[in-house]
DNA sequence: ATGACATCCGAAAGCGTTTTCGGTTGACTA
DNA sequence: TAGTCAACCGAAAACGCTTTCGGATGTCAT
């Protein structure tokens, strides 16, 4: 093994400069092609590699991106961190970029780790997720001249780069099919308004009502935890209205399913007296029975994406306001979804 | 913001030369205890960050570790990951060490890596999981003199630093279980043997049966992918057996609710005319109906220990051999192990 | 032949730290 | 009073690369 080789012996053996090499290396324009072969055969045989450290010294950049982790919200079971992070990590691998994780354990520490990637700029850029309504990253974020993107919106976006999913369009579709299938008392399970897509979705909620000719009942419109046991609670709490709503739509399949076993409880079936759809497409809902409708959101490619803006903003190849992407998501019809049964006093207890 | 301030204004404050701050700021023992602290009230007023790309090359330390993810089994959806790359970024961080995650998207990307860490020694360290029966990486590594631990034993781990759970110990404590239930007919739905763990569990499995004095019927010992469909067509396998057991051991959870499917297609209640026991403590097993009896192993600190170990190794404070751990995984009682039924044909079809 | 110009490469100055080595103090001993 | 020894600090050489600038060639038109 022995010392790393480095430019000086490539320079040596091949009776150039050190810089000749270093440029081509880096294709600079002004080396001849035919010297660049040279240098790059030597430097395969030799097994170079450059040494990050001295490079992104010299350069001045990082060529590394921080992807900060919802920890806070005690979210770290989603299933879909995992496959974000890879899909990072692979995206930024293929353009030999790295990819750091930072964990701030609270709103103190993350604000510390932004402050101190303004000052050292360790690194050329972060990727947010978990974003709220009104989210002071945003504003601090770009008054900082951090590079960043976020994987969801908030109030403050409109000229930073973020993808999101139409949340609003989604729960809007939810209801529409829901109100197609013949039901008239559709409630809506939301999450903590503090999050941007618990509001928009109880948006979409209610604008498919509205377009359905259907009535929003303020009772009709729980809100909870995002957990199995709040979905339980607010379902156990829309059990015991005058009007029992015959369908719900749940901010999550994590809370649908908590929602389904309220309903279990309660004597009823979901899927025949109460229909409840989720939201997040995750394979346990498959699992369940009976299996939960869904809908499903693209993010397999998450990652790759906000991977590829982030490196685009900070190489200055594009604005932030262009770097803006809006998924759809798509119905995953299962088994809680069905036209109310006639059989049941249509929601009168 | 403007310049980030570095050693050299420091200096030119206090009327100090450069190296004077920055062993002032590492602790040397050659700097007055006086002069120290004039140093750190200096630096925190400016608002000094080390530059790390100056200091690691000046180092030659890197202060990083590297988590190679396990994508190549299609595993990312696994909950773990994410508390487990939150338990390692966040151990890091409070030594201000950085973690880099590294996605490789087969075994020779992995090898390229781990050439490339060799070579290069931009990571101090790696953190390798899901490993192998017979796992070449732990060769390798040794080989390379790579520091590194593994989450998860291998046959090749006499003298490497790992942490893993006594998965023989605890299939063994969820057979006799079973048997102390009554049962008689206990099988099992195992995982690929390649993988270690797999192999321990069935071991495990196998010596309960043994330690209660029952036989281990070959046929009895299933194998399938780690999936909700490898665990359905597993179970269907069992249930065409001339005597179909009355209970199962799961070598994880997703195979025991895939298990539980398929018993109740076949008209069958699990927990009922056949007991089930999954392995992992995953929450959604709880939102079951009925609810998933399972074995919890200890893992949200895992990252944390892991991160720790591997800082020893590097740092030379403490040797491979001497880092090695095995945790107990605890029984879960819900709803899915009870005695066997009486008006069963036990077992018999 | 003379300039103008393009092509290719080397010299050298960084980048911001760490770390070794030697030198300057002052106190303390003989 | 000279010598010894800590205790502190500065000078300077790394660390391995990037990048600017200018110099050396050769080519072409004038």
């Amino acid at each position: 093994m022995g010392e790393p080789t480095k430019l000086k012996v490539i320079a040596e053996r091949l009776n150039l400069s050190e810089s000749t090499i270093s440029r081509a290396l880096n294709d600079y324009q002004d080396i001849s092609s035919q010297t660049k072969k040279l240098v790059r055969e030597a430097a395969r045989e030799l097994g170079y590699e450059p040494n990050m450290h001295a490079r992104r010294l010299a350069s001045g950049k990082s060529d590394t991106i921080g992807y900060v982790m919802p920890v806070q919200d005690g979210q770290l079971t989603e299933t879909f961190l995992g496959e974000l992070i890879a899909g990072l990590a692979t995206s930024l691998a293929g353009r030999s970029w790295d990819l750091t994780v930072l964990a701030p354990n609270n709103a103190e520490e993350e604000m510390e780790i932004f402050q101190k990637v303004a000052r050292t700029r360790h690194l050329s850029g972060l990727v947010i997720s978990r974003t709220y309504s009104d989210d002071p990253r945003f504003r601090i974020l770009r008054d900082l001249d951090i590079p960043f993107v976020s994987h969801g919106r908030s109030n403050d976006c409109a000229d930073t780069a973020w993808i999101d999913v139409d949340n609003e369009g989604a729960f809007a579709e939810m209801t529409a099919h829901l109100a197609g299938l013949g039901h008239r008392h559709i409630a809506h399970i939301g999450g903590p308004p503090v999050y941007n897509f618990a509001r928009q979705r109880a948006e979409g909620w209610r604008r498919g009502l509205t377009e359905a000719g259907l009535a929003a009942a303020p009772e009709y419109g729980e809100t909870t935890e995002l957990s199995f046991e709040g979905g339980r609670g607010a379902m156990e709490r829309l059990l015991k209205l005058d009007t029992v709503p015959t369908a719900v739509c749940c901010v999550s399949d994590v809370v649908a399913v908590g929602a389904m076993q309220a309903i279990r409880e309660a004597g009823l079936r979901p899927g025949r007296e109460i229909s409840v759809i989720g939201y997040d497409g995750l394979d346990l809902g498959a699992w369940l029975d009976p299996p939960l409708t869904t809908m499903r959101q693209p993010l397999q490619s998450a990652g790759r994406m906000l991977a590829d803006m982030l490196i685009k903003l900070v190489e200055g190849e594009s604005k932030p306001c262009d770097s803006q992407e809006l998924f759809r998501a798509s119905l995953v019809r299962r088994g809680t979804a069905n036209p109310p049964v006639k059989d049941w006093p249509g929601g009168r207890r």
